[in-house]
DNA sequence: TACGTTCATGTGAACGGTCACACACTCGTC
DNA sequence: GACGAGTGTGTGACCGTTCACATGAACGTA
């Protein structure tokens, strides 16, 4: 029933392209037509053989047109736009991609999308590929669990993608063991050093140092650590760079507090803080756990900043609204999203790209929650 | 170059179909290959005829086995699978969708991805289509422009999504002039009402009446709203439900401001409350906006709630941590996710649904953000 | 013994494009 | 006046599946 054979369509092939005009004129269809819509199709949509026969060339011509090939006379082009309007055709993107081996998809793998840093990227992501012409498709998985992980990545390699972005800072997981044919390129955003994946880094050692020293410049004596939860390479990172502020200024570091970027782990790790007189100053891993431990530093009495400093790290839109403004470490998560893929159609077209390992920076902002001691 | 003919295996066309068994176990490449990798693919990924080959069956049969179609001897599948295992073969979904018609991606349609909303609504979106056996492809939009939109759309339909969610809160947006095959299954969250396409609403004006009510309840004598941009369903929602409770018990409603959704609009407003003694009681179109208020309250001096009491909307993870702790109204948005897959599944597969417009219900959250006047 | 059934597998034709090449024309050139 | 070089357009094969139907073997049953 689906497959019934091309039929008298009644019109004999025409002989002469005439592209007469008047003939254009009285079949302009910029009408107002009647309301169930312009192209009465019989059901399914307008392929290039339906365009071909209406503008009396072949589905190649056609193709050359869509595909924007000059060696298509002006004409001809006109005659068969005005076709493709009136029928309201689209191209298959499926029957494209079997045929020519390119889907225009680009793959994003990434562990849930809530957090604010991961929609922000995928902006960015978004924005660039499509100026690239490609569209995104995305593939989550909420846990990171290795068999999770690998379904996810088949729904990317079954729909052919040219290429995947991979977001998952989890030091655990590992890239290589993902069912990725080698062929496929891929980029890592944050993390999975070493392996064949090139990857965009930003620059987390060198903002927490520069929040740790802002601190230490103030007149702190030492400097509290909230950190991420173990295995992320971005709470590596952070605390990395506070320990390292730390060693250049010969000072022994307190225990370190560990959080799960989390408000209540925040609030949390500001209980305990609240108690201890002599931590005056707190560099928090991200701006969540920070508002936590603002609202716990409240709750306890101790006033920011005038009893103790606090630097967050993200700038979140919401930090300089919080209770004081927040100072935080910025990263241009948007700008992260760009490169990678930029990084990736690199890859794809071939090109070798000079750096394999772009780094965005990261910069302290400063706002009302830090002040000297006392 | 690359449509070489099959060359150089040395054997002459065969006349007979390749179903060949003893050729098939002469010629298995399935070796114990390099380290490289399973598959020592020339460069094209397998096919089901690699597959076929290797199992000595045809490539009907394997399809049967990927398809899990019960008409397949047991100990044939298993040589099947067996075969499937080594090549890593995965299914081309385009070739798959060619033939079918179906492509088992879903479309989103939004307008930005970085207000907390809309990627909270996605991670339900995804969970729900991936657990149906989809996929989902996003186009997004910064701008609200006709233009961008139909550009959005038509990278869904170029691709043949098999149904569509439509995220655009804007009243502004027509549905019916986007260029959308009319065959094609059409979800929209928020608005959109009247046209051909099914809809998922959450109950602002439910939320935004016990909202109000609730502060009046406290003893207050009048409440104040800040609304969020004209042009949105959902500012219009909850400007209605907050005038309706007012109406309600007889009471003139204050001047209206109007925010953009924005932290900044949130304190702009706020400004001017904190001058007006007048203004006990504030009803917040969402928690950004409240947030700003906050932090401007505070600024003027007045405290929340003793002087001033506030009631959000949308009950970000933050609120709980705000100063004080925003009594504001719940909505859940992932359980929209889910609803407007279940929705559009619905359609897909030409289940009637019963409800072509569920209600996501809202609630009331109380914190520590209001209290009686005085 | 012949014969319809059932189960397992094979066959050929789509699906809607792209690709490489072949085929007319129309020129300018010697 | 035949010839090589563009132009613009047509032709046939192929991409990797699914679909509808055909075929063949094993099995009762008349």
């Amino acid at each position: 029933m689906k497959r019934s054979a091309p039929e008298g369509t009644g019109a004999p092939a025409n002989q002469a392209p005439t592209g007469d005009t008047t003939r254009a004129a009285t079949d302009a269809h910029g009408h107002i037509d009647a309301p169930a819509g312009r192209t009465s199709s019989p059901g399914r949509p307008p392929s290039l053989r339906d365009v071909a026969r209406l503008s009396g060339v072949t589905y190649q011509t056609v193709s050359r047109v869509i595909n924007d090939s000059p060696k298509v006379r002006d004409e001809t082009r006109l005659r068969v736009l005005a076709a493709i309007e009136q029928l309201g055709f689209r191209p298959n993107g499926a029957a494209r991609a079997l045929a020519s081996g390119r889907t225009q998809v680009l793959g994003v793998l990434s562990l849930g999308t809530s957090a604010y840093e991961t929609p922000s990227t995928l902006e960015g992501i978004e924005s660039a590929a499509a100026s690239a012409g490609y569209t995104v498709t995305f593939a989550g998985t909420r846990a990171p669990q290795l068999a999770a992980m690998r379904k996810a990545v088949h729904a990317l390699v079954d729909q052919r993608v040219d290429g995947v972005i991979l977001i998952a800072p989890l030091i655990s997981i590992d890239v290589d063991a993902l069912p990725l044919p080698p062929s496929l390129p891929v980029v890592a955003v944050e993390g999975a050093p070493g392996s064949r994946v090139s990857a965009v880094v930003i620059d987390q050692v060198g903002g927490s140092r520069a929040a740790t020293k802002h601190l230490l410049g103030l007149g702190h004596r030492n400097v509290w650590h909230i950190a991420g939860p173990q295995g992320w390479f971005d709470s590596r990172g952070r605390e990395e760079g506070w320990r390292s502020a730390l060693a250049e200024a010969e000072i022994e570091p307190p225990p370190l507090l560990v959080g799960d970027w989390g408000h209540t782990s925040g609030y949390e790790a500001g209980r305990i803080l609240s108690g201890l007189a002599e931590a005056t100053a707190v560099f928090v891993a991200n701006d969540d756990m920070a508002l936590g431990l603002l609202r716990a530093l409240h709750e306890g009495g101790r006033r920011v900043p005038e009893d103790v400093s606090v630097v967050g790290f993200d700038d979140l839109p919401e930090a300089a609204y919080m209770q004081p403004p927040l100072t935080t470490v910025r990263q241009e998560f948007f700008e992260v999203g760009q490169q990678s893929i930029r990084l990736l159609l690199d890859q794809i077209d071939g090109r070798t790209s000079a750096e394999t390992r772009p780094v965005v920076p990261t910069r302290l902002v400063l706002r009302q929650s830090t002040a000297p001691p006392f």
